[in-house]
DNA sequence: GTCTATATGGCGATAGAC
DNA sequence: GTCTATCGCCATATAGAC
């Protein structure tokens, strides 16, 4: 099953074909379909798997009695690496969000995302109580979710750097860039 | 092509067949083939089109005399309301950056963001000296390419509304998020 | 459970008339 | 330039033996 994940996530859904699937699994194509009645059945068992796999387990993060600012760089810190680390999980959930299926986004919103979602509304209105929460927490997210998007971009722009690329280098901009006041030239 | 660029945008290379794309264009299947090679030379023909189109005409922003700080304003607000018009060049966008093929990606990023990114990255170091201008222009179009990739799943989270998806609100948070001092609370 | 064999249809692409 | 007709292939899915 790890393989049609990492399949489905390189190539999207139609992109990958039953036999494909068949041979990552070391079996017939009649053979998966005595385990799923359809293709969608797997895809979407496969993006269930890959989703709840994470668990998303920022609890100690949340359970800690760490100051706020600390929390948001372990929080950035450990989104990172977890996307880092599975680059599967990444992709699948950028071909969901273009996919744009109301009914699976709001499975994934109340069983993925929303309890974590819900800690991090709360430290953003604490660290940053003159802006809406919910802007603030998407844009947190938005930092972490767009720098590794725009990774494959980004390296045919003028001034990269691969050390750009470094987890510890975007957790100490993506943090400062939101705690520390920019000194502006006017 | 319009209609193919808007299909392509919406399924995807791999969801969208030749026999699609004639009926958009009200021609055969075999008159397609008289303007395109191949299936891919068409794909290419559409992305190209749909991206030049743009032509990124932030020009007026970046030969105004105004302050650093209210071209980022425009800039954000410009951005913003490019994607929001066009959401097929949104769409496409994702699915590039997906495929990530290098080609192709180094051609996009040649010929229609070099120039753009070149001056977000003065006004990057002008507004911003203490960060490295390439993470911080990337921070800003994070911010503004993922709120927008992010608000199919936003609006089923916690604490949502709808008002968070205007072009003036975004803007305003996006950039006082940038420009002003947090207040935080250790 | 897993296989071989096959049904059925859509796919990209082409031939050749007009 | 645009069409109808068709090719060969691969897609999803099923039937039925073992």
């Amino acid at each position: 099953m790890s393989l049609a994940i990492s399949l489905f996530a390189k190539k999207g859904y139609n992109g990958v074909s039953i036999r494909e699937l068949a041979i990552a699994a070391n079996l017939s194509v009649a053979g998966i379909y005595h385990y799923f009645p359809d293709k969608q059945s797997l895809y979407q068992e496969a993006v269930k798997q890959c989703f709840s796999n994470k668990a998303f387990s920022f609890s100690s993060i949340w359970q800690s009695d760490a100051p706020p600012k600390d929390k948001l760089r372990l929080f950035v810190h450990s989104l990172l690496k977890v996307m880092l680390d599975d680059k599967d999980f990444h992709n699948l959930l950028q071909h969901e969000l273009l996919l744009a299926d109301e009914v699976r986004l709001k499975l994934l919103a109340d069983n993925i995302f929303r309890d974590e979602f819900n800690e991090l509304l709360k430290l953003s209105s604490q660290l940053f109580p003159q802006q809406p929460a919910y802007l603030m927490a998407i844009s947190i997210l938005s930092l972490v979710f767009s720098h590794l998007e725009l990774q494959p971009l980004g390296r045919f722009l003028p001034d990269y750097q691969t050390k750009y690329e470094t987890i510890d280098m975007l957790t100490e901009h993506i943090v400062s860039l939101l705690l520390e006041k920019s000194i502006t030239i006017d």
